[in-house]
RNA sequence: CGGGCUGUGGCUCAGCUUGGUAGAGCGCUUCGUUCGGGACGAAGAGGCCGCGGGUUCGAAUCCCGCCAGCCCGACCA
């Protein structure tokens, strides 16, 4: 049997969504479910989540969070108290009618008509207001602020397009919901949170991500400001990875989140959300990956050292897999980033082209083999995702253990390497309308699914202009960057459409 | 939710036009030979042909309905 070029069929320039789908599959991260819209999260996928779970918290409670559970359901009429955020959510959501089942006349079983709730519940689609009708009865007196809560949950959007960790009916989460005595603190909070997401992003997940604010049509339902971070992955389209919403007085006074304040007059509380997903692993797979599969950044690899003992002999067998645990309990003391190392061996009685393979596909950083005559050598074989699938070197036993921490740091720093150079090649400043249409316009109308990539363009701060450009060519503003962040971008300049002045430029892009 | 395509063993698919109760490759199991390697041979296991109804002596194949997946569109935090 004659050896594919590359472990994922197609490969990403020639079926980039095809390519996704694959890698998903062959890296076991995750399956579809029987249940439309939603998945099968599979330990290698969980692991995956469970890594960028535990950075997170970590980050959330070094600000000063805590967290907490609210219910799953919500009563309709909470949903209804705000209205913007009534109009964005209505659309998706499930709704819970009944609490018992029966046996019907046809025999089958259905929601029993005697026990239909007299309010219906929905199942949340994300919990400002359940969480808001709680924090009202909390707070009475500036005294009580502020109140700092996560919760790390699953929610349900019924999507009408769903796509695997990037867009899916019910999906895992955290939602960071704070209340504020004022404004300024609030606004100051979204900021942090979305600091601390930025910083996740790039040193965890290797992502370059552009901090910015979203445009008043991109906006969560029922936000004064939200706050995004936007990624590109490798089909240049963009990716909202995290957002920060500043939710000013909105919703405490849907919820009437009231407190006495210093001067003893009744003030609404200032309140915020902040929320990553698992859409995060999805974004992760789309940068980073290569057409043999997925690829990790270290810190998120669920193992990040898989040690493959090369068993050819029976009577060497003993001394060579002895090698590998010992190996491995050496590697495991090593610590990267504070924490110990992730040390996996397989010893699966498999072949073992197969099963570096597997490895490969699911992006496990580093591979070490050891066999009988690295046993005599004192040596290992090491091989990095990072690299060529057959490219390897042969340090020491002590080398290795050693150096290990360092192979994976340059792992890591080489995928923002590379991800931010791809990036800013595929990142252009645009002036002229033409211009702009022109790069906008799929090459090839056949495949359009590899875009053009981002925009840096100035632009007259209207809704109209934003809409017509959507419109035309399904691009939108992912983000106003934050200041600082790119040279140049707040000089002021013309609207690319409409030639009004404009203070800065912003980012376009299609989008996930 | 609209348009298109698809749904056959774990995976990829053939068979469907011209109805006669299932095939291939990969994977899996066992044995053997190999083996720093996604190897080879042999023998096996595994399928309410998405679900429901209809036409028919007979349906994977024809008709209707439904469900699910993918792509495009609308929508989207």
């Amino acid at each position: 049997m004659s050896q594919p070029q590359t472990a994922i069929t197609p490969r990403r320039e020639e079926d980039f969504s095809e390519w996704y789908q694959q890698v998903v599959r062959a890296a076991d991260l995750a399956e579809p479910s029987d249940v439309r819209g939603c998945m099968v999260i599979k330990p290698w996928g969980y692991g995956v989540w469970e890594q960028m779970q535990g950075a997170l918290d970590a980050m959330f409670k070094a600000t000063g969070h805590k967290n907490a559970y609210f219910p799953l359901f919500i009563p309709l009429s909470y949903l209804a108290k705000e209205a913007e955020h009534v109009d964005g959510f209505a659309k998706e959501c499930a709704v819970v009618t009944h609490h018992r089942l029966e046996v019907g006349p046809d025999g089958a079983l259905r929601p029993a008509p005697s026990a239909e709730l007299t309010e219906p519940l929905i199942v949340r689609p994300t919990s400002e207001t359940i969480i808001g009708a709680t924090y009202a009865k909390w707070v009475q007196s500036y005294r009580d602020l502020p109140i700092l809560i996560n919760q790390w949950a699953n929610v349900v959007r019924w999507e009408m397009r769903p796509r695997i960790f990037l867009r899916t009916a019910e999906f895992l989460w955290q939602e960071g919901h704070t209340a504020h005595e004022t404004d300024v603190e609030a606004v100051e909070e979204t900021e942090r949170m979305l600091g601390v997401y930025a910083k996740f992003a790039r040193e965890h997940l290797a992502l370059p991500v552009y901090t910015g604010e979203k445009s008043a049509g991109e906006r969560f339902p029922g936000a004064v400001q939200t706050l995004t971070i936007e990624t590109m992955v490798q089909d240049r389209k963009a990716i909202q990875a995290g957002t920060s919403h500043f939710l000013g007085q909105n919703f405490a006074k849907a919820s009437g989140i009231r407190f006495l304040s210093r001067t003893n007059t009744q003030e609404y509380a200032w309140t915020t959300s902040w929320g990553v997903s698992t859409r995060l692993i999805g974004t992760v797979i789309m940068a980073h990956g290569d057409d043999d599969g997925v690829v990790l950044p270290p810190r998120v690899a669920p193992s990040q050292i898989v040690i493959l003992p090369v068993t050819p002999k029976e009577d060497t067998k003993a001394a060579v897999l002895d090698a590998a645990h010992k190996l491995a309990s050496r590697l495991r003391e090593q610590r990267f980033h504070g924490d110990l190392l992730r040390v996996e061996v397989d010893t699966r009685d498999i072949g073992g082209g197969t099963k570096s393979w597997e490895w490969i596909k699911k992006g496990a950083p580093v591979r070490i083999e050891i066999g009988p005559r690295d046993l005599e050598k004192g040596s290992v074989a090491l091989a990095r995702r990072d690299r060529g699938p057959k490219e390897k070197t042969f340090p020491t036993v002590d080398e290795c253990v050693e150096g290990i921490t360092v192979v994976l740091q340059e792992i890591q720093d080489g995928l923002l390497a590379k991800a931010t150079a791809y990036r800013d090649a595929n990142t252009v400043r645009i002036d002229t309308k033409e211009d702009f249409y022109a790069f906008f316009t799929p090459k090839n109308a056949e495949k359009p699914e590899i875009h053009a990539g981002f925009a840096l363009a100035h632009w007259n701060g209207s809704v109209e202009v934003e809409k017509q450009i959507k419109e035309d060519l399904k691009v939108t503003i992912r983000c106003i960057p934050t200041a600082g962040q790119i040279p140049g971008a707040e000089e002021p300049g013309r609207c690319v459409i409409t030639g009004e002045p404009s203070p800065r430029r912003v980012l376009f892009a299609k989008s996930y």
